[in-house]
DNA sequence: CTGAAAGCGCTTACAG
DNA sequence: CTGAAAGCGCTTACAG
């Protein structure tokens, strides 16, 4: 109980320096040649004090904090949460812990986030960056702050990002839809200008224009924070009145609103609409019927955004871009 | 750029000492009467120089690192990620930050993720404690660490706790589906010794007596570790011959593993089968039958633990222990 | 009232 | 080879 002991403690008990203690507690006697003797007792005293290194002052001294801070749009979006499990599993093996925090796609938030998370020192980020976070990156790469984006890159920013192949994602969904013999397809996607979301409505586009259905390209955007409100919109607008066939729905949060919807409006999947969607979620599986989407490889996104950071805050120099495969999970729901 | 500005910097670049731009940039001027030219020259000074107070410094300083300990089962398991978004909101209000990591219900790795973040000097924990984690806690409180555990909580040990009225909530459910003219109802529990599956069980148990049904008492428990195993089995050996009528299934991962089931042996809700669940989940919604459940007042459950918790960390002596009130979310799985 | 100095708990360069 | 001493960046008790 009481004050925990300290390498003084130790020391002072033992009669030698703290010096002495540090260096036979990290297992360098070897190379310092402390007697053996000495070192069994000051392992002895140490586990008899019940001594716990302070990790905070060996930060301190150090300048590292062996913390990685991970910002994600929401920890509670269960896309989100595996890949955070992924980060602090993978993390751990390297020796690193986690502080994270969520940014609700909030740039402000994020801004804070980062702040907060640089005046404690973390040892780099990963950052799936909301909207209108560009300064903030910049300026962590400046600071020469190890970063890696994850989900979302900027192609206006030289910095390492682990994402999908998303045009090849929105190629392959939309291809496959085309092939289902649907023409009206349309995209719903969120509105906001980040890299994914554009890079998924254009893969869809020149699948489109590929088979000449150029004419019939619709892009649907929802308000982040209007999510129910703007899909029951598409759904009144779009679906109810036949204007499209299909619907290549591309997040997962996106998806299970549109399910929703299919549900309360009284759709029925193939026959009056197909639909795509996207990340997958238990509850593709138990819909009526059973939805195709695209799968991002979550697992190994988040290990090599961690093995990328790793590298980078070990004194790598070089720039990291890596785009997933995608996998099309075909069900029922396109017909 | 280049290395980041200390108070030293400042200090130096503007002539006074370091204590005197300690006492302005946090805010103390006036108390210590600092020259209000000064206070402005090292305020403009700062943000010239860039300066971020580094946290490592004030905390080994201070010795609290405004930092608080998250220990859950998974934090890709949305219940978790929830729960973990809500203690970041609420402790992000009191100025701290989180630390998280999973135990995947080992008592080794939560005993190891615990020992972990006390050398990262956490202020204080918010636990779910996994099955034989008893020792753990009671060091922690030992040395007068404050600790609030989430969602379980042991009897033996006086512990501040946060969970839900779990007997109630057994109580209420079972009681539901007898006045649904249910006889033969089993429940499902994981396999472990944790007070909330007991008192899950034991609301099971007394609402089944209190109706005359002890001998229909048939509590069915899945490891872990073999979750879709054991409750493929469950459901030949009991629902598949009939000798369960009903099944009441105390957690989220246990009820979507067993609508995998249900829908696998492709058997029918309700007539075949009752079914009552746990948490609540998109997938519940979307149910070719619509699920009925137990939801937890999660957000207040989060709250309620960071509220605990900081008044620990400010020296509060009391034993808080709180138990939620459930509610039954009835759809249409029961009959 | 003011500011120099001590010290939080470590690690490691450096003098002996 | 060995261990005393300096210093990481702060805060605050304390001497003037």
């Amino acid at each position: 109980m009481e004050k925990k002991a300290s390498l003084k403690d130790i020391a002072q008990k033992v009669g030698v320096s703290t010096a002495l203690v540090s260096f036979v507690l990290s297992g360098k006697q070897k190379e310092k040649r402390v007697g053996s003797e000495v070192a069994k007792k000051i392992i002895e005293t140490a586990r008899e004090l019940n001594y716990r290194p302070n990790q905070i002052a060996r930060s301190l001294r150090k300048g590292s904090t062996m913390t990685i801070g991970l910002i994600v749009a929401d920890i509670s979006n269960p896309f989100f949460g595996q890949l955070a499990r992924i980060i602090e599993d993978e993390a751990d093996k390297y020796g690193y812990n986690v502080i994270f925090g969520s940014s609700d796609e909030d740039s402000k938030k994020s801004d804070k986030l980062g702040e907060t998370l640089m005046n404690r020192q973390v040892d780099g980020f990963i950052i799936v960056p909301a909207a209108g976070t560009e300064e903030q990156i910049t300026r962590l790469i400046l600071e020469k702050i190890p970063v890696v984006l994850l989900d979302r890159h900027f192609t206006s920013i030289p910095c390492n990002y682990v994402v999908l192949d998303n045009l090849r994602a929105s190629l392959e969904a939309t291809e496959h839809m085309i092939r289902k013999g649907k023409r009206k397809i349309g995209i719903v996607t969120y509105d906001m200008s980040l890299n994914h979301m554009k890079d998924r409505i254009a893969g869809y586009r020149t699948a489109m224009q590929k088979q000449g259905l150029q004419d019939n390209i619709s892009v649907f955007t929802v308000r982040f924070d209007h999510l129910y409100e703007d899909m029951e919109n598409i759904f009144k607008e779009q679906v109810k009145t036949k204007k499209v066939e299909a619907l290549y729905i591309v997040t997962n949060t996106l998806t299970i609103a549109a399910l929703y919807c299919i549900q309360n409006f009284n759709i029925k999947i193939p026959d009056d609409l197909s639909v795509m969607g996207f990340d997958g979620n238990e509850a593709f599986d138990f819909f009526y019927c059973p939805v195709s989407y695209v799968e991002q490889p979550v697992k190994e996104m988040g290990a090599e955004a961690v093995s990328v950071l790793t590298g980078l805050m070990n004194g790598s120099e070089k720039t990291t871009m890596v785009k997933m495969k995608p996998r099309l999970i075909i069900r029922n729901s396109c017909g």
